[in-house]
DNA sequence: ACTTATAGATGATGGTTGTAATCTTAATAT
DNA sequence: ATATTAAGATTACAACCATCATCTATAAGT
């Protein structure tokens, strides 16, 4: 049965928020097209009408994951100026909530490793996702090398939350994100 | 075909030490059992007289894994010091080699996001290894707050490794890990 | 020497995977 | 109003997957 263009720009939009959540939580490889559409309240028949590929829609979903963390933060930004915004955005990174809640968490944790893996398929998006945010962040570094600072803030940020989902004890988990986050914040200084 | 007792404990070995490779290679849901006793030279149906199941195997790999490192570093501060040993670390585990030698690289990095997402399955494995690790790195450190700021390091050191391969272009990678450097040659200071 | 235990090979299990063909139905284009 | 197009459902595919049962040949225990 045929649906309305409007249906169709909702389901594709549907199926690549569900992709996005799933393949953070679950991984790539392990989430397989059916899961995805029956996600989306669909049968996998239709999913090649919206995407060439599986690898296809990963990359259009890793591409989503890094524009709505990119959009919060200059929204943020825009709101209460950079250094508050930059600041508030490491207390949400370096979080228990951040940590449990993979689905929505930061995909260069999520899929940083995953996508390493996948030679040359993803690495434009990883690359131009990352620098984006790396952009954002330099707004609310000191101010000189901004941008080497800023690159160094997003590597302690990415490093503490994959060591802290590695493992599983809170009260460590707790104690690797107060490292982070003062590290982190050393690295606003000055 | 029975063998030899030294011939079953040359292959368990065997199995162990292609699975760490694989495993960390294309990560352990993309690595099938036959993959592992291919690899090491056999069919996949000897596999369970050796390891109750695959989750076995890898608990058993990514402790391996993290063994190797350990005692490569307990050499290396037994022979040069620990100041010198850590500061070698460093070099090696933020190198272009590093970045690029999937199979025999850091486990946190491989397989950090993957078995986060395990549950409690591989959570004491990792919490272990870490500790380990960061036991061995406390020795090279400036000396208070110890543990700490070597937990801070491994927090670098996994961030920039994962930031520098999520991408492809060397140049990028190169910048990656040359921030990552200054900042863990940072944590060594004072 | 003879029995038993077992490492590894072979083959089957029931399941899942990404992708493609075909069918149905209703939205568009004419 | 009719013809065409295409979204999504159904079904089929060939290829995998982890695990298990069975077979074999031989090492280990007696």
């Amino acid at each position: 049965m045929r649906v309305t263009k409007e249906a169709k720009a909702y389901t594709n939009e549907k199926i690549i928020e569900e992709a996005s959540r799933l393949f953070r939580e679950k991984g790539i490889g392990a989430t397989s097209v059916t899961d995805i559409m029956v996600a989306a309240g669909l049968t996998h028949g239709g999913f090649y009408r919206h995407f060439k590929s599986k690898n296809d829609l990963a990359v259009t979903a890793i591409r989503k994951m890094f524009d709505a963390v990119i959009i919060a933060l200059e929204e943020d930004i825009a709101k209460n100026g950079a250094y508050q915004a930059v600041t508030d955005y490491i207390g949400r990174y370096l979080s228990m909530q951040h940590v449990a809640n993979l689905g929505k968490g930061c995909p260069i944790v999520a899929l940083g490793a995953e996508v390493g893996r996948g030679g040359e398929l993803y690495a434009d998006v990883m690359y131009e996702g990352e620098q984006k945010l790396i952009s954002l962040l330099v707004l609310g570094m000191g101010d000189s090398e901004g941008r080497k600072k800023a690159a160094g803030l997003l590597v302690i940020l990415v490093g503490t939350l994959v060591m802290a989902r590695s493992v599983s004890d809170k009260t460590l988990i707790d104690e690797i994100l107060s490292s982070g986050r003062k590290l982190a914040h050393g690295c606003l200084e000055k």
